[in-house]
RNA sequence: GGGGAGGUUCCCGAGUGGCCAAAGGGAACAGACUGUAAAUCUGUCGGCUCAGCCUUCGGAGGUUCGAAUCCUCCCCUCCCCA
């Protein structure tokens, strides 16, 4: 097993707090491996690269040796976290619980050894869970305690509903520590709370409690709030690999940094040397990040796609040239259509209105000459090539 | 059970009879500048057969020449009292 000092450092890394450090070190000192719990709520069927944060950490822990342990809150999904919710979350049907699982694991993969990797539902113990058991649960734990939370707080000072079952949550995510008597558990910052509900309850009901390990929340391409795909600010695993590119290509320099720390497999000490780099001016941020974006573009596709991605990122951005899978519809005879419509019909616009005020923008080109009618014609025999901002592209082929 | 306050365009949030497709902010999109950076500045931001017309302000009716604004009923949320 690898040395005790070295393990902190792989665990260390990213990570936001630890509680307890020091319990941590004695729990690594028996070298015997720990199980490492994550709970995820089976409500985004779409991973993005947020999530990946964790799911890098719980890697790490099995390339240590230790027993990962993804636990697929199936039960409290049905639930809704209310951790950091302004409102209420929509309950979810056990139908939709079960595919947004399946979906989740496929994707999971992507990341974690499935060797390596024991997957829990919380059904399994929650579902057999009786009243008595539920009630018997709730005593350990009381209300002043859980409207300390500061979202609860936050919602009850702008006067807006916290739901009784909401209450329940943490509880019952704490409980799943009980049920697999974890070693550590795993989270986002924003789920402190609810981890140290784990710890409490696992005291309460006679076993160590867990070492609690939290990592931040990545900000997202806007670098200020977190990635959310709600927010539109986030970055997909399962985007085309020429966007995820431009994606990350776009985030700012010091975001740039953060995603490299909790998202790339480069080793701390390289890291800090390229930093060293770009703020000497040797190393330009813009070659940095288009490795970072290679980085992850490969890990979630192929090396080959990654590869292909960068290229063509240079040639269309860069060089300025054509981007290679363009999209190609066909004419419409030889009757004339307007430019609002075409447009519009080829989703290059969300409706005509849209079109006519980007083209009064100055934003759409065809055949490299700026439209500025809103009203003009084409016949529908010709070839052209319509572009729409610097991203959507349009080649229209006669019959 | 009683009393009070609210539900507005993607989000937050102004608007309490015509000047309202609805202030302001955010997000988004576009233009300038660039490294498709970021930041900044500028513009746009319901739809359409677009100098005009149509549909929106929790839902359904009603009053009025005219309603997001007034009335009735219904649905939802919050606060205070019990």
């Amino acid at each position: 097993m690898t040395p005790v000092d070295e393990q902190l450092k792989t665990i260390r890394r990213g990570a936001s707090e630890i509680i307890d450090e020091k319990d941590l070190a004695k729990l690594l000192t028996t070298g015997k491996p720990l199980k490492v719990k994550a709970g995820f709520d089976p409500t985004a069927p779409d991973l993005h690269l947020g999530h990946t944060v964790l799911l890098n950490k719980m890697k790490q822990f099995q390339e240590l040796g230790h027993e990962v342990i993804f636990l697929i809150g199936d039960f409290t999904g049905m639930i809704g976290d209310p951790t950091g919710r302004s409102e209420t979350r929509k309950n979810l049907t056990p139908q939709e619980v079960q595919e947004n699982s399946k979906t989740y694991l496929a994707q999971v993969f992507k990341v974690l050894d499935p060797n390596k990797t024991t997957i829990a539902y919380n059904s399994e113990w929650m579902n057999k869970f009786s009243s008595v058991n539920m009630i018997e649960l709730a005593a350990h734990y009381t209300v002043a305690r859980m409207l300390e939370r500061d979202d609860f707080q936050k919602r009850l000072a702008k006067n807006l509903p916290v739901s009784i079952h909401e209450l329940m949550y943490p509880l019952i995510q704490g409980y799943d520590s009980v049920a697999l008597k974890s070693d550590i558990e795993l989270g986002g910052t924003d789920q402190k709370f609810n981890l140290l509900v784990g710890r409490d309850l696992q005291r309460a009901y006679g076993q160590k409690p867990q070492v609690v390990l939290t990592m931040p929340l990545l900000e997202g391409t806007d670098g200020v709030q977190k990635m959310s795909k709600s927010l539109g600010n986030s970055i997909g695993v399962f985007d085309a690999p020429n966007e995820m590119f431009g994606r990350i290509m776009s985030i700012s320099d010091d975001l740039m940094w953060r995603y490299f720390e909790l998202l790339s497999v480069i080793s701390i000490d390289d890291l800090e040397a390229m930093k060293k780099q770009s703020q000497a001016g040797v190393l330009n941020p813009k070659n940095a990040k288009m490795k970072l974006a290679e980085e992850i573009v490969a890990l979630y596709n192929s090396p080959e796609l990654a590869k292909k991605a960068l290229n063509e990122f240079e040639n269309v951005f860069k060089k300025k040239n054509l981007p290679e899978d363009i999209l190609v519809a066909k004419g419409w005879g030889d009757g004339l259509l307007g430019i609002c419509n075409i447009l519009k019909e080829h989703n290059l616009t969300d409706s005509t209105s849209a079109a006519r005020r980007l083209i009064q923008q100055g934003s759409v080109t065809i055949n490299g000459e700026k439209a500025s009618n809103v009203n003009q014609e084409l016949p529908g025999n010709q070839e052209y090539l319509i572009k729409v901002g610097k991203k959507r592209f349009l080649k229209i082929q006669p019959e």
